[in-house]
DNA sequence: GACTGTGAAAAGTTTCACAGCT
DNA sequence: AGCTGTGAAACTTTTCACAGTC
C-alpha cells in the first residue's frame, strides 16, 4: 500500500463533500484522480471496510476514517526554518492552515533578519529552537535554508525532536532512521520530464 | 529503472565534479543518496557499461552520459502561468536558469497583472499563448494558478503544444496520454508524513 | 584486490476477475 | 443490478550474490 495516495483521497473526499456529494464509488474517485478503481479499493481495504457493496463509500464515513488514518484528526504545529526568499514563500502559503498545519514558529541563522516580523511572526534565533520546540509540541519543520546549511540545520532539528521534516534546499540530507523527510526539488521533478521530452520517449507514459 | 533517481545522480556528480573529485563508485554514490550500491549500478547499467570493474565510475564520463539521457546536454524554454504569490515565487527562484531552465514568459488571466514587469519579463495575456510558445519552442510549462482555474489553463497549454507540465494547484489535472504532468504539493506532503507520526508508525521506515 | 555488471531471487505493487453483500 | 472486498496472477522494483574485468 503506498501511503502518498491516502492524502489524495482525502482531499477529493472533502471536495466532494462541500459539493454536498454522499455517496462516490471507486470508479469516480479514479476518474477524479486518475487511479484504477481496483487500486483504490484495494489501498481502503487495508484499513478496512469503508464501503457499502452495490452502494459505494459514505463521502462523510471515508473521509473521517482517512483523517483518522493519516492524523489529520488533529491539527499539527509547524516550524520553518529559513526566513529568506523561500521561506518567506513557504510562510504566506495559504494552503497549510486550512489543512490542520499551523505554522506557529521562524527560525533563521542571519541576525540581520532575527527580531524582524514576517507575517505575524518574529523570526527568532536558532538559540531557541529546543525550548520553542518543546513548547509548541512541534513534531514537523520545513526546511528552507541554502544547501551548504541544511544538513546542520536537520541535525539540530533532529536533535530538538523534531520528528518529520520537509527539505526545499536540492541536497539529499542524511537523517537517522525513524525520521521522515520529503525533500521538494522542482528542479528534480524538471529534470525527470525532460528525460521523455529528450529523445521520442513521449508514447511511454 | 525509476527515472526520477537519475536526476539525483546527475546532481551528486555535479557536486563531485567541482569538488575535483574524479573518480566515484556506487558505495559512495549511495552514501550521498541514501541509496543502495546495487540499485545503483542496477540504473546505470540499464543505459549501458559506464563504470570500470575494479576503479568505479569516472565521474566526468558518467555525469555526460547522464545529462545526455536526461535531454540535460541543451537547454529548455520554460513558461509561466500564474503570476500570484507563488508564481513570483517561482519566478525568481534562482534554481532553474543555472539547470538549464529558461524561464522565458510569463502569463496571467488578471488584466491588472499583464503589461507588469516581474523580473526581468512582462507578464502576458493568454492570447499570446500560442504565438509566444511557437516562438520560443516551449514545450514545458509551470501552472501557478489558483486550482479552480488549473484544468483549463492546462487544456490551452496542451493546446498550444506544451508537453510537460509542472502544476503547483492542489488539483490533479486530467491531461491525455503523452502529456507529462508533475503536481508539486507541499500540503501532501505534509499529509503522508502525519500518516507516521500519527500512531507510532515511527520504526517504519 | 576492488569494483562493476548482471542473472536470479525476493519483495513490493498493481491489475484481474469474481464471489458475495446490499 | 451494482458495487465492494479480496485472493490470485501479473508486473515492477529492489536486493542478493558472484562471475568477470581492470
Amino acid at each position: 500500500m503506498v501511503v502518498a495516495r491516502l492524502p489524495q483521497y482525502a482531499r477529493v473526499l472533502s471536495q466532494l463533500l462541500e459539493e454536498r456529494v454522499e455517496v462516490v464509488n471507486s470508479d469516480q474517485l479514479g476518474e477524479r484522480l486518475q487511479i484504477t478503481p481496483a487500486q483504490i479499493r484495494k489501498d481502503l481495504s487495508y484499513f478496512g471496510r469503508f464501503g457499502k457493496q452495490g452502494r459505494g463509500y459514505s463521502v462523510r464515513r471515508l473521509l473521517d476514517e482517512l483523517n483518522q488514518i493519516l492524523g489529520l484528526d488533529r491539527s499539527w504545529n509547524v516550524a520553518v526554518v529559513g526566513v529568506g526568499r523561500l521561506g518567506r514563500a513557504v510562510l504566506s502559503y495559504p494552503g497549510f492552515a486550512p489543512a490542520g498545519f499551523k505554522i506557529v514558529a521562524a527560525f533563521d541563522t542571519s541576525a540581520a533578519l532575527v527580531g524582524q516580523q514576517v507575517g505575524n511572526l518574529t523570526v527568532q534565533p536558532m538559540e531557541e529552537l529546543d525550548q520553542t520546540v518543546s513548547q509548541h509540541s512541534i513534531s514537523i519543520a520545513i526546511v528552507a535554508v541554502p544547501s551548504s546549511q541544511t544538513q546542520q540545520v536537520i541535525d539540530r532539528l533532529v536533535a530538538c525532536g523534531v520528528k518529520a521534516i520537509v527539505n526545499y534546499a536540492p541536497t539529499t540530507p542524511l537523517v537517522r532512521k525513524g525520521i521522515r523527510i520529503e525533500n521538494i526539488d522542482p528542479v528534480l521533478a524538471l529534470q525527470s520530464m525532460t528525460y521523455y521530452l529528450a529523445q521520442d520517449r513521449l508514447w511511454s507514459n
